[in-house]
DNA sequence: TGCGAATAGGTGTCACAACACGTATATTCC
DNA sequence: GGAATATACGTGTTGTGACACCTATTCGCA
């Protein structure tokens, strides 16, 4: 079924060449994909991107990150990484204190809080992820994963 | 090469599953592929999301489409359709009328030079959309879009 | 040692998206 | 035919992302 996408945004013309039918399908996807998690998310109170940032401090351990060191890890492009980390301070998630060592850093680590709800949200996260893509099989899964890596490659 | 992404975004662990390994490569590309298009359009003044519906506009001819039908055909959920409209029909890229006939409508058309706009776009776009996915093969971007298109069914 | 460049972080301002609510018109059902 | 509901659109408010610019600290090198 080359054209569902065609057909699910009602277009009439053809699309104008393979990649833009791949960008096309790479864009909506990932919108579909994450509107679902955004919306799961909700209750908890987190945005996808906020998500983000609880899991990459689990990831980083006690030592916690600096602002950059996060900013980069992030899947989306976030220029404004302060208020990001602001937000989930005032939140109680995440705390900042400036490194001694070198005064420009400030460290940023999860509070007993935020690391108690990104173990509580593991759960559901992965029973969403197994909602929205169980249907695949384990080699289709693969497949995608390797040629969207390689997409990523020239950009 | 499975662990790319993981060591893109500097993770030490393991992707808790392939299902969640997939999302968050999904997630990647889209954000790499549409950053990239987002800087390339920058120099003409419209977002991805503007020159997304400049785009729908266009295919729909000059009947137009009215408020909802564009939001529908968007790519991304956008709820607040009117100002986005509200931004292109300051920027003189397009007009609306309210319908005669059922006066609850507002038909948006392309102006000429939100016409032209998009027109002189069709170019660079394909250009932007070569750089970045060029290198793939016509049967991988096959595969990928039709592994993308069904991701997609089950959310 | 001292001066300029680079790095890390923050802020002011604006544009844009999200949500809830309000208004006008059309349709449906009694 | 008239009230209730649905549809299409707009608006007020709040929160979030983008960009440019600023300060403080450290580093590099003469």
């Amino acid at each position: 079924m080359p054209n569902d996408l065609r057909a699910e945004l009602q277009q009439r013309k053809a699309f104008a060449s393979q990649q833009q039918e791949t960008y096309l399908n790479v864009a909506r996807t990932a919108a579909v994909l994450s509107d679902a998690l955004e919306q799961m998310l909700k209750p908890y109170g987190v945005s996808a991107t906020q998500y983000n940032v609880l899991r990459i401090l689990r990831g980083a351990g006690p030592d916690g990150l600096c602002r950059n060191e996060v900013r980069d890890r992030l899947l989306t492009r976030m220029p404004d990484a302060t208020r990001l980390l602001d937000r989930l301070e005032a939140a109680g998630l995440v705390t900042r204190v400036r490194s001694t060592a070198d005064r420009r850093l400030v460290t940023t680590r999860l509070t007993t809080r935020g690391r108690a709800l990104v173990d509580e949200l593991d759960s559901p996260v992965a029973a969403e992820h197994e909602r929205c893509l169980g249907h695949l099989a384990p080699g289709q899964l693969r497949t995608l994963s390797e040629l969207l890596t390689l997409a990523r490659q020239a950009a």
